[in-house]
Formats: structure tokens, sequence, C-alpha cells
DNA sequence: CGTACGACCTGCCCGC
DNA sequence: TGCGGGCAGGTCGTAC
């Protein structure tokens, strides 16, 4: 499920929900994740007051009072599920926060390429995982000069620039694919050969995309829900991403959507409205 | 340093 | 009904 919008969604509803709490205990079913789980410094965490809960890129931080940091990633099929009783237990529940005992906060993820780690706040922008990371896509820093200078002498197609992680945050296959269409790039047009145009459309497109498929809380693919059980609705609203063979939606053009794949991932997209 | 690609893991869907 | 192959919202480690 997870890229900026789901896990704004995601960040929203735990914030609205935790903070001011204290999570009185957590219990761990599995502990290989995508890293081994740190039990020792998952404990830190435990009756300590939560103050902040914010999102970075596809991270969300959940501050406490005592200065450690929860930090989680949904990876790929993570998802945070509010549960009232934990014993019924699901499939693929490894992690529970349980805040009282009729309010737990379950870390849900078939596949495990999730992150959940307790990290000291001194040492969060050093860590494996905020180190690299770039400008979240939402940001005030993702300003049109940052855009140019990541762009500028990379020779790579702009999808792959897009879905890296350590120059710009928070964009996954889905909202590369509908920007790129509402920009009217094509996916394999070369960074560095984005004119002062181009630049200025895809970084408003990007922002546009990704704010409405916020206010209609993500893209609801295989049962995504949010944590308090919503569906989101984005996936209505999808241009190319997961269409190919069906026609365009922009009006006088209704070419086929086509699906080919760039490093390894599927790109959707209409060579119809997508020339440059 | 930048880039390319296999690896990690489970589930689902399709064709035979 | 069963099995194999390909696919999935991500990113890391390794090799060049």
């Amino acid at each position: 499920m997870p890229e900026l919008p789901e896990v704004e969604t995601t960040k929203n509803e735990l914030k609205l929900i935790i903070i001011n709490k204290y999570i009185d205990k957590i219990l761990i079913f599995t502990d290989s994740l995508r890293f081994q789980l740190n039990k020792k410094n998952l404990k830190k965490i435990e009756k300590s007051k939560i103050i902040k809960v914010i999102r970075k890129g596809k991270y969300i931080l959940i501050f406490f009072l005592n200065n450690y940091i929860l930090l989680i990633h949904l990876g790929m099929s993570g998802r945070l599920i509010f549960k009232k009783e934990i014993f019924n237990k699901t499939k693929h529940d490894h992690i529970v926060l349980r805040i009282k005992k009729n309010f737990n906060i379950i870390f849900n993820d078939p596949r495990k390429f999730g992150i959940v780690d307790v990290i000291k706040k001194d040492l969060l922008l050093n860590s494996r995982y905020l180190k690299k990371l770039g400008v979240d896509a939402l940001s005030k820093k993702f300003s049109y000069k940052y855009f140019e200078n990541v762009l500028i002498n990379r020779k790579t197609n702009i999808k792959n620039i897009l879905l890296n992680q350590s120059l710009i945050s928070g964009l996954g296959n889905i909202y590369v694919c509908e920007s790129l269409f509402e920009a009217g790039i094509s996916p394999f047009k070369l960074a560095n050969s984005l004119n002062k145009k181009n630049i200025k459309i895809l970084k408003n497109k990007i922002q546009k995309v990704l704010k409405k498929a916020i206010k209609l809380k993500g893209s609801s693919i295989n049962d995504y829900k949010t944590p308090m059980g919503i569906l989101g609705s984005f996936q209505n609203n999808f241009k190319v991403y997961n269409r190919e063979g069906k026609s365009c939606k922009n009006i006088y053009c209704g070419k086929k959507i086509i699906r080919t794949i760039i490093s390894g991932r599927s790109a959707y997209f209409c060579k119809n409205c997508q020339k440059n």
C-alpha cells in the first residue's frame, strides 16, 4: 500500500489517537522484518509519553518524552491497525503496541519488508534510515531550484530519479506514474533533458497529485485500509496506473495505456500524451 | 561516486 | 484441483 499519501493518512489517524498517551507494553510476535528487531531498544519507549507524530518521506516518526523515537516504515505491504482486542490475532500481525487493555495498535505486514525501530533523538538524522533521505516531496525544501539541481547532470530516466528516495522522498510507483502522466512527460525521458518548463510542471503535478491522494485517504489496492478501517479512494482517479490496455482519459486522446518495464518495475503511460 | 540488478517475503491470479 | 510463473504500493547490498 504505502507511498506518501497512504503513510500520511496513517500518520494522521495515529496522531489523532495516541498523542499525549503512553504505550503500556510492546508485544512482539515476529522479530525478523526487513531488519532483525531490536527488542531491547523497543522496550525503551514503554511507559513514556507520546508528544509528537510526524512523517518524513515514507517513514512515520513517533516522538516520546524520554527522547526516544519510534520509527515505522510500512514497506510494501505493511499496515497499522487499531484493534480493541488482540486475542483474535490475524495472520501477519507482528507487533502490538498496547495503549490500554482495550486499545492496541497492530503492525501487520504479510511480506515483512517493513521496519520498526527505536532510535535516540540525537541520533535520528544520522541513523541508517534518515541519513541519506532526500527532501520530502511535500516539504517547502522541495523547491524548483532543488529539483533542478537533482536533475542536472543525471542521465538516468526521470522515472528512476523520482523513485530514488535519497533525492526526493515519498513518491512510489503509483504516484510517479500518475505525476508523469499529468505533466505529459515520458517515463523514459532522461533527467538532464528536462527544460525549465518541464521541471516546473512536473514539480507542480507531483504535489498536486499527492495532495489530492491525501484528501482521498490514499489508494486502496488489495484491501488496504487506514488504521481505523477506512478505504482510500484515489484508485478511482488513476489515469494510467494499473490501466494497461484501457483508453487514455484525456479527452480527444483515447489511445491505449501502455505498460512496460523500467528497471524491473512497471511503468504505465500514454504514448500520445507523454511525448515530452 | 552513480547505476543496475538480484535478493528479501508472502499472496494472488492466470494458464495449463 | 494442483502447480508453475509472473506479478505486487519498497529498498538494501553487491558488483561494476
